[in-house]
RNA sequence: GCGCCCAUGGCUCAGCUGGAUAGAGCGACGGUUUGCGGAACCGUAGGUCGCAGGUUCGAGUCCUGCUGGGCGCACCA
């Protein structure tokens, strides 16, 4: 819509040229914006202001020229105000003709090739297989699966993965974790360690083993043990962890196995590349990177004196990987606690070559559990529970889900279980599905009466400013989608249902849908048919349902 | 000590690449219902945008310093 906008102002600015009026030696970005108030205009443009330094004019006089030069059969008025604002009206066959547009695309409203078809990999989650996902991931992982089907919409060319850490010494503490209660289920009196996996998943899993082999491993040493014990361990949690995801709606393209990365020797390829580029040295028995040559603020180690390849060792070709994919833009998600690790992977990219510019960390912040407005204990030991798949089952998948949108990832998110639950108001998920549900009510009422509609009624009745101002709301949809990617922000699509949604009730409360004027009926039952649409759509962003009825 | 993030009405938060008189929701107070879902709507009160400088025609937004809070500074992830 706002497009269509700028190049109404971009044709006035051509023709003040042409009358010499501006000199524009160059054209300047062209900003659209919504009027502070509403009964400015329905949008409005700073461009008398950003030129008003290269002209070397005032920006009211300025303004004043390019509004007189402001003429498109769409628009009805262009006035200059404030400072050197110029608030344009629109016609209203202009934005009826868009609401018609938004009926016929249905869920491809929104849409938009804004990505270019740029092929991007976004990776999230990526929880170590040791344990339940627990609230903090479930924050990652809705944010994550809610901007891949933002980036989708938006017109990228989107995978999204999960890097499973599948080696290493968490992997043998597993495994031995699970050894050891195995031979205390047994019978054998253990002292457990404390820096091994103390859950009680862990005896679940070694129980299930109990019921497969029985006393098999009772009697052998802990070296024979231990490689049963660790893959048992990890495909066993491996499977809880898909499982929590898919009844959470999130999604992967693809799972990343670290392990993979040493079958196909690319750990070892890297360190060697690496090191023939003079970016590696050793020191006290162990392989270190310079990273600190690529402001990182100290040198890391990735080769152990064990022989032992870091985490990070991996991390390195696992990236690489992903630049040889042909992702011209790798989006990792992370929580807020991992920031520390951000330069030193940057460092890696620009070790390698590559514009750290292509490399995006996008920090998510925590998530306190409140109940009747106190923190809930987020520690293992504690009774209350903190695993993602506990909170989806006490307030759903839908409120879950939302609760982790609704604000902007950079910040602390307070998830209020209570009000979660709720089915009034002041649930805001609630109160979008309640306005979906409602419009469905309405159509179903309709169709009661034997009112009848199609797509193809004439749009002339609607005339009311609020008819016109959801309608607006409506056709700024995709620019919302567009935004959003852009910045990588989910939380902006949850405001913007809250707001179009508000409106709408609002309306509602006002204005009869169904009524004896049956070109009227039909006209505002075709709004709320494109109100509709906008909700599920954006919902199907957030990974959200819309139910019909509640 | 060093680094990253945050700071906006009583509470939880928006504020788009700096733009017009800083916005919602909750809570508080007061209203609204013969009709399509009252699971809703409308109104009132409430803010030195943490503090101090700076850049700019213009700063909640950018820069510097400070204060307060969160997190991190492993041959753990």
């Amino acid at each position: 819509m706002k497009t269509a906008i700028k190049q109404i102002i971009h044709d006035a600015l051509e023709k003040a040229r042409q009358a010499g009026e501006l000199e524009l030696s160059s054209f300047p970005e062209i900003v659209v914006e919504k009027p502070k108030d509403e009964k400015m205009g329905d949008f409005s443009t700073n461009i008398a202001m950003t030129l008003a330094r290269s002209e070397r004019k005032s920006p009211k006089v300025i303004a004043e020229s390019v509004a007189r030069h402001l003429e498109n059969g769409e628009l009805s008025q262009a006035v200059v105000a404030g400072p050197g604002f110029i608030n344009i009206k629109m016609s209203r066959e202009f934005f009826l003709e868009r609401l018609r547009n938004v009926v016929t695309q249905g869920e491809d409203f929104g849409k938009s090739d804004a990505g270019q078809g740029i092929k991007i990999l976004i990776e999230f989650v990526s929880a170590n297989p040791t344990g339940p996902l627990h609230v903090g991931h479930g924050r990652g992982a809705a944010v994550g699966d809610a901007l891949a089907r933002i980036l989708k919409k938006a017109g990228y060319d989107l995978s999204s993965e999960y890097y499973i850490n599948d080696v290493g010494n968490q992997m043998n503490f597993l495994g031995r974790s699970t050894w050891l209660r195995y031979r205390e289920l047994m019978g054998e009196a253990i002292e457990f360690p404390d820096n091994h996996y103390r859950g009680d998943y862990i005896k679940g899993i070694a129980s299930e083993i109990i019921d497969q082999k029985g006393d098999e491993f009772l009697n052998k040493p802990e070296e024979d043990c231990i490689p049963f014990f660790r893959k048992f361990a990890k495909d066993n949690i491996l499977k809880g962890i898909e499982k929590d995801l898919s009844e959470f709606r999130v999604s992967f393209d693809n799972w990343f196995s670290e392990e993979s990365l040493y079958e196909d020797k690319s750990v070892e390829k890297a360190v060697d590349w690496l090191r023939s580029q003079g970016h590696v040295y050793e020191k006290d028995g162990a392989v270190w990177l310079k990273s600190s040559a690529f402001d990182d603020d100290k040198d890391r180690v990735i080769v152990k004196q064990t022989g032992e390849r870091t985490y990070f060792c991996s991390d390195i070709a696992y990236h690489q990987n992903k630049i040889k994919r042909g992702f011209k833009k790798i989006i990792n998600l992370m929580g807020a606690d991992h920031h520390g690790y951000v330069p030193r992977m940057e460092a890696v990219l620009e070790a390698m070559g590559y514009d750290k510019k292509i490399f995006k960390i996008l920090l998510v912040q925590f998530v306190s559990l409140l109940r009747a407005g106190e923190k809930v204990s987020m520690s293992t030991r504690s009774g209350e529970f903190e695993t993602l798949a506990d909170v989806v089952s006490e307030v759903g998948v839908d409120a879950a889900r939302y609760f982790f949108l609704m604000r902007s990832s950079d910040t602390h998110l307070d998830f209020d279980l209570e009000l979660a639950k709720k089915e009034t108001p002041d649930n805001p998920v609630f109160y979008i599905q309640y306005a979906h549900a409602r419009i469905c009510s309405i159509f179903r009422a309709a169709e009661e009466k034997g009112v009848l509609y199609d797509r193809s009624v004439d749009l002339s009745p609607l005339r009311d400013d609020e008819e016109f101002a959801i309608i607006q709301a409506i056709l700024a949809f995709p620019e919302i989608v567009e935004k959003s990617a852009r910045a990588l922000e989910v939380h902006r699509i949850s405001h913007y249902l809250l707001d179009l949604v508000s409106r709408f009730h609002g309306y509602y409360s006002r204005h009869r849908v169904i009524s004896d004027d049956e070109l009227l009926t039909q006209a505002r039952l075709f709004l709320l048919d494109a109100l509709r649409i906008t909700i599920r759509n954006g919902f199907e962003l957030m990974g959200i349902s819309s139910p019909e009825k509640m």
